[in-house]
DNA sequence: TCTCGCTTGTGAAAGGTAGCACAAGAAGAT
DNA sequence: ATCTTCTTGTGCTACCTTTCACAAGCGAGA
C-alpha cells in the first residue's frame, strides 16, 4: 500500500461508500461494479481499478458483498474510529454545521465551537457551547480534536487555521474563500459555494454559446 | 474557443478571479503569473497555460493588469450578467445559504425559496419569502431562474432537481448526499461536507501510517 | 464433471493534464 | 541605440489517469 493514491480516487471511494451505506440499509447483499458505477457517476472499470489499489474484495461472476465492501472502504478511509471536530467561527455557516445531524451518524463528533464575538460566547448552539478563542489550545488538547472546520470571515481564516494546527489539528476543512497556506503535513480541503456557482455559470454560458454556433 | 476546457481549468480560473478581486480592491495595478500562482496554490506555468486557452492578456516583462484580467475572467466565466437563483429546501443549509450575503456581491441573486413544510411556507428568511412547491413552475418562469440549489433532504433531492430542470433551470448545485441523474444539457455540481471530511480522514490516516513505517 | 454465463482483477493502450525550458517581447538604464 | 532584466506565451516532454480488453475465477445447472 506504498503507492500514492490520487485525490480523485479517494473522492470516488467516498462516493462508493456513501452508496454502499444506502444499499446496506436497504439490506441488499451483493452489488456489481457496474451498478456501483451507475449510481456514483463513473464507469465499472474505474470502480474496479480504484478498489484494486487496496486489494481484491469481490467474487468473480458475483460482484461485491455490500456489507463487506462497506467495511473495507471504511477501513481504507480511516473511518473505523470516531473523529473529533471543532468549528471555528459560529456565523451562519458555523451554526448550520453545528446543527447538521449527519456528522454524528457518519463518525464525526463536533465537540467544540469558537468565536470572537462577545455576544456569541457562552451560547449553546445545537448542544455545543461557544467558547472564546483563548480557550482553543486547552480544549483542542483536552478533547483530542484532530479536525478544524474554518467558518470564520475571510480575514480571520488564516490565523484561525494556523492556531488550530499549532494546537494539534491535523486536518482543515476551509469554508472561507481564501487559499490557506499550510505546512505540508496538514491536510486541507476547501469548500466555496461561490466557486461552484461560477463553475456552473461557465458551463451554462458555454452550452449556450455552443448552441448559438450550431444554429 | 471551440476547444473543450477541462473542469480543473475552470476551477482554477475561478480561483484566479477570486484573488484578482481582492487585489483589485487593494488597488494593485499589476500581477505576475508567479504571484497569482502562489496565492492560489498552483504554478506560474499553469496560470499562463490556463489563460492561454482564451487569448493573451499579459504584457511580457510586466505581468497582467489586475483590473483588465479580472474583467477578462469575468467574461470568460460568464459573470458579466447577473444570475437568478432559487433555493429548494429551507432547512439548516437552505437558511444559511439564503443569509449568505456574498452572493449578491458576486452576481448571484437568490430570488426564491421553496419548501414542503407547512410551518415554513410564508415565512420570510433573509428577505426571501418561502413558497410552497406548487408555485415552483410559475416562479421559475416569472423570475427567469436559471440556477437551482438543492438543499432538501436526500429522499426529495432527485425529484426537486427534475422539477427545477423541467421548470427551466439549466444548472444545479446539489447539497444532498446523492448523485443526481440529469440529462446531459444540465450542469451539476455537488457539495457534500461529509465527503470532504472523509477525504481528510484518509489523508490524516495515511500520513500517520507513513510515519509509522519510517520509525 | 463439464459447460455456460457472468463479473472481477489487471496489463497495456489511449487520452489528458501539468511542468519544463526557451524564444519573443517589453520597459528602463546606460 | 544598445544592453539588461524581467515575464509572458507556447511547443515539447513527462507523468498521471482513465479506458479497453481479456484471462482468470466463481457458481449454477445439466
Amino acid at each position: 500500500m506504498a503507492r500514492k493514491i490520487s485525490d480523485s480516487t479517494v473522492r470516488r471511494l467516498s462516493r462508493y461508500l456513501r452508496r454502499l451505506r444506502t444499499l446496506d440499509r436497504q439490506e441488499l447483499k451483493v452489488v456489481s461494479s457496474r451498478e456501483l458505477a451507475e449510481s456514483t457517476g463513473t464507469t465499472a472499470a474505474q470502480v474496479r481499478k480504484d478498489l484494486s489499489h487496496f486489494g481484491s474484495f469481490g467474487k468473480r461472476g458475483q460482484g461485491y458483498g455490500v456489507t463487506d465492501l462497506r467495511v473495507q472502504l471504511e477501513e481504507i478511509l480511516g473511518l473505523t474510529r470516531r473523529w473529533r471536530v471543532a468549528v471555528l467561527g459560529v456565523g451562519r455557516i458555523g451554526s448550520a454545521l453545528l446543527g447538521y445531524g449527519f456528522f454524528t451518524q457518519r463518525g464525526f463528533d463536533v465537540v467544540a465551537a469558537f468565536d470572537t464575538d462577545r455576544s456569541m460566547i457562552g451560547r449553546d448552539v445545537a448542544g455545543v457551547r461557544v467558547q472564546p478563542l483563548k480557550e482553543l489550545e486547552t480544549t483542542f488538547e483536552e478533547q483530542e480534536i484532530s479536525i478544524a472546520i474554518i467558518a470564520t470571515p475571510v480575514e480571520a481564516a488564516q490565523k484561525a487555521a494556523d492556531r488550530a494546527v499549532r494546537a494539534g489539528a491535523r486536518a482543515i476543512l476551509n469554508f472561507a474563500p481564501i487559499k490557506l497556506r499550510m505546512s505540508p503535513g496538514v491536510a486541507v480541503r476547501e469548500m466555496d459555494v461561490t466557486l461552484e456557482l461560477e463553475g456552473l455559470c461557465y458551463l451554462v454560458t458555454e452550452a449556450g454559446a455552443a448552441t448559438d454556433v450550431k444554429e
